[in-house]
DNA sequence: CTGACTGCAAACGTTTTGCACGGTA
DNA sequence: TACCGTGCAAAACGTTTGCAGTCAG
């Protein structure tokens, strides 16, 4: 069990049992949106609210102790941020996984052909997973 | 000035005078989101309703004629669909660009280490403009 | 003890839907 | 002419806000 106190704590945020669960939640998923976040939260707390959901994830991100992932005609979801990876998504049964691949490459070669200077470099993947391949033959 | 009609022929979708200037404000401003887009056909079709621009949207991204661009924090933008090409984002003006670059190593380590079959890398820089950096100092 | 967080309900903004009319093919 | 697309209004949906009570620090 990891020390989500202190980690909120590093994050100007009090450590709530509710948003504890939520950590444990969105690490346990990898990656999670705010529906099935909600969902699994009842199971801890059957009142809680899906405006502290919001709120929550609001100020987590807005502090930088999540991270927004977005995805073409997919629901937002929310990963713990960490060092920089990329993601890969299955079309086929939705998954989301992390990928640790070197962009250096691309960051220098987007760098010097536009003059930006580039803090982020995001990079989705998306195809069809090992097991939905084996399942669709 | 494109054959706006044909293309959108090849799509299977009526060429409608509202759906030629959708396609020409697009094309003109490169990406576009749906406000905007509202806001600048209403200089040529002052009773154009939202609820037809949504479903243009709509069924031109559904046959593959847009193609939806997602950024974090962002309202989602659309483009002509074309070749593909990874994004410039600047967080200060909010501009978004296109970039060539060659993104087929990463496709390569990807495949290779995932074990997906990789139908689409999509790949966004963020950070400052040329433009923003002259200003900024 | 104080400010931050929670839950609830209402408000808000965005997107979709149903329908009657009009235009494209 | 037949069907698809349009505009309007209402509905549905997702997200935010205000408030009173509670809890973490």
């Amino acid at each position: 069990m990891k020390d989500y106190k202190s980690m909120l704590k590093e994050y100007n945020l009090k450590a709530t049992p509710q948003r504890m669960y939520m950590i444990g939640e969105i690490e346990k998923s990898g990656h999670i949106d705010i529906d099935n976040l909600y969902e699994s939260l009842q199971t801890f707390f059957p009142y809680i609210s899906l405006a502290t959901v919001y709120k929550n994830i609001n100020s987590m991100v807005d502090n930088g102790f999540l991270t927004e992932v977005k995805i073409p005609h997919q629901k937002s979801r929310y990963e713990l941020t960490k060092e920089s990876h990329a993601h890969l998504f299955c079309k086929e049964c939705g998954k989301l996984e992390d990928i640790y691949i070197d962009t250096s490459m691309l960051f220098d070669a987007a760098s010097k052909e536009s003059g930006y200077r580039i803090t982020d470099t995001l990079v989705t993947f998306e195809g069809i997973c090992k097991e939905c391949q084996a399942k669709d033959r």
